[in-house]
DNA sequence: CCGGCGGGCTGCAACGTTGTAATGCACGCG
DNA sequence: CGCGTGCATTACAACGTTGCAGCCCGCCGG
């Protein structure tokens, strides 16, 4: 069907690699030569096999991203970015969803022969803890998201957790508030988002002399809405005293600030909000949502780059980079006052 | 590096083909022999390289996906169920962003050499026409989405817009509004999901035998929430008077409502809202948002299949097929009394 | 005892590309 | 006039896989 470099070669009387050459801007070619090749692609509407010519280079020019779902709006927004990061670099993306913390999913992921076609991975894990840092050590090139995994021999792109946070707090403390209660929490957990989140929460709060209050924690199992909303109900019943509330992340915040309005608490007079991931809905909710950018399009590119990197140079070198992005804070109606 | 074929033979003592039978579960080999490659494959961790594999095959088990952008929920949740939906039938999905409405990179797209990896392409357009039709006749097997383009020469997967906006918007008749207003109209535009749906707002309408006001109707550029948000000020600004407001898609609505209530309306109270999309946000709004469900499972379903057996047959047969998924009304808070 | 059949396996070619080495040729210099 | 140099082009092999034709051998029926 489709042209290939021997129907090109027929067709202008030259030899295959003469038009190969031509195809690759290759210098010593006479110009007559190539004009008379240019004309024979035209004509015949040749366009280069990328399969074949990947078998021959050992390069697709695709990249794996695996995350663990695009309905989580975080996810969704952060693919958008790695993919037009990824076409600047005349890269395309490969996209595989892992589910939502299932640890064997995403493991059984690092080694699909799926991957095959793929240059290397960007992986959001989600599920996967440090213990499972040795797994990372695969074959090929592979550059980790997130802060389920530290310690492993891969590169790392991630952001300040616990500086954000700490600067989320702080900006509820600078509104007045005291009893700022977290949603979000992760019950036992050391690393990974939650723990470094909340970490940077309380070394705000000790910083302003405020103590520590555990009947403030609301843990959860996954940070979808649902689970800010069942967090927010389940402290609103317990009857404990807040006038601020930090959601760890955009979602459980905005599922808690639900409930809180149905309960008839004002946003921000009786109860203050913040978020965090910069999530494009939060500048759309009622009242309007104050957040932490995380820097989204800074990870994008930097995920991007540290891979094609990878990819280039081949080797894993001993030492993998831990590239943090810069958070900023942003103010919205939800903490105004 | 990796083990081929040929390694995998010389280990076992065996020709290239009879591993490559035993990788294929070819039927005739003995028990011994297939032991001993077996044996020989394990100890190698050999695996196809699917990329020759490709190229001998012409088939790369990847899809293309072709969509505006994933930052936009709906495209977010299609994407994600598509992505599944390719899995089951064990494919990867390869995901291009097309930007939003822009006819040029989407027509760019089809012939992108990108696709080259790819069996097929499930494409939704949001900037092309019914005029551009015969560009869908690629050399590829296609599968469109969405409202743009009718009467081209490919298989279409789409929805009931006129019948799912006409059960919306009696909906809301039934609950004994009368002025009901329409945010994200496109001014002049005759198929394409506005056209359409509006088309069914009339019929409701009339059906009633409710005079259609063009006041009620909110024109936009685009669909997303700010979009919706603007239009409805507009509204508000210019002294209409509304009951009820039906937002074209969910995000418009979720932005109307929320100016609507920074203006002080009540909703439902003074205000009924309606969306369409079915997007999980629409669970989480203050109050929740009624909405259609378009059937996105079903929609992401049928266009795999579709894909797959144009890929397995080969030529596009002369009628291409038109699928149409069911709708469901679903009803909520923002509907409610 | 011979011919035919089919199971089990092998060798070769091909998919379309690109890197390497080699070819022919013209030109300039001693 | 002969030789080296550099340009323009070519032939060939290889990337790893799979389809096809063919090989050998044992068994069965005549």
């Amino acid at each position: 069907m489709a042209a290939t470099l021997r129907d090109v070669a027929a067709l202008a009387g030259v030899s295959i690699k003469t038009v190969s050459n031509v195809v690759h801007d290759f210098e010593h070619i006479r110009p007559a030569t190539r004009t008379k090749v240019r004309a024979a692609i035209d004509e015949l509407g040749y366009k280069p096999n990328i399969t074949a010519r990947s078998l021959r280079s050992g390069r697709t020019g695709v990249i794996g991203l695996a995350l663990p779902e695009l309905s989580l709006s975080y996810f969704a927004e952060l693919a958008d970015a790695i993919i037009q990061a990824a076409e600047r670099r005349h890269l395309v993306v490969l996209l595989e969803q892992t589910g939502g913390g299932d640890r064997d999913r995403e493991i059984a992921m690092l080694s699909s022969p799926r991957l095959q076609l793929t240059d290397g991975l960007i992986f959001s894990p989600l599920g996967m803890s440090t213990d499972d840092a040795e797994l990372l050590n695969v074959g090929y090139p592979l550059v980790l998201l997130g802060e389920r995994v530290f310690g492993s021999p891969v590169d790392h792109v991630t952001m300040h957790n616990v500086e954000a946070a700490k600067a989320a707090t702080r900006h509820l403390i600078s509104r007045g508030r005291r009893r700022i209660a977290v949603i979000g929490a992760h019950e036992g957990e050391l690393v990974g988002s939650a723990a470094l989140r909340l970490q940077g929460y309380r070394e705000a709060l000790s910083e302003s002399g405020i103590p520590f209050d555990p009947a403030l924690i609301g843990h959860v199992g996954l940070w979808h809405r649902l689970d800010g909303a069942e967090a927010m109900r389940a402290m609103i019943d317990s009857g404990v005293n807040f006038d601020a509330v930090f959601g760890l992340n955009d979602a459980l915040a905005l599922g808690a600030m639900r409930v809180a309005q149905v309960a008839g608490l004002r946003v921000p007079e009786d109860v203050m909000f913040m978020g965090f991931d910069g999530l494009d809905e939060t500048q759309y909710s009622l009242p309007t949502l104050s957040t932490i950018d995380p820097g989204r399009d800074e990870i994008a590119d930097t995920a991007v780059r540290l891979l094609v990197q990878r990819i280039e140079e081949g080797v894993t070198p001993p030492v993998p980079e831990v590239y943090l992005a810069d958070y900023t804070v942003v103010d919205r109606e939800s903490t105004a006052g």
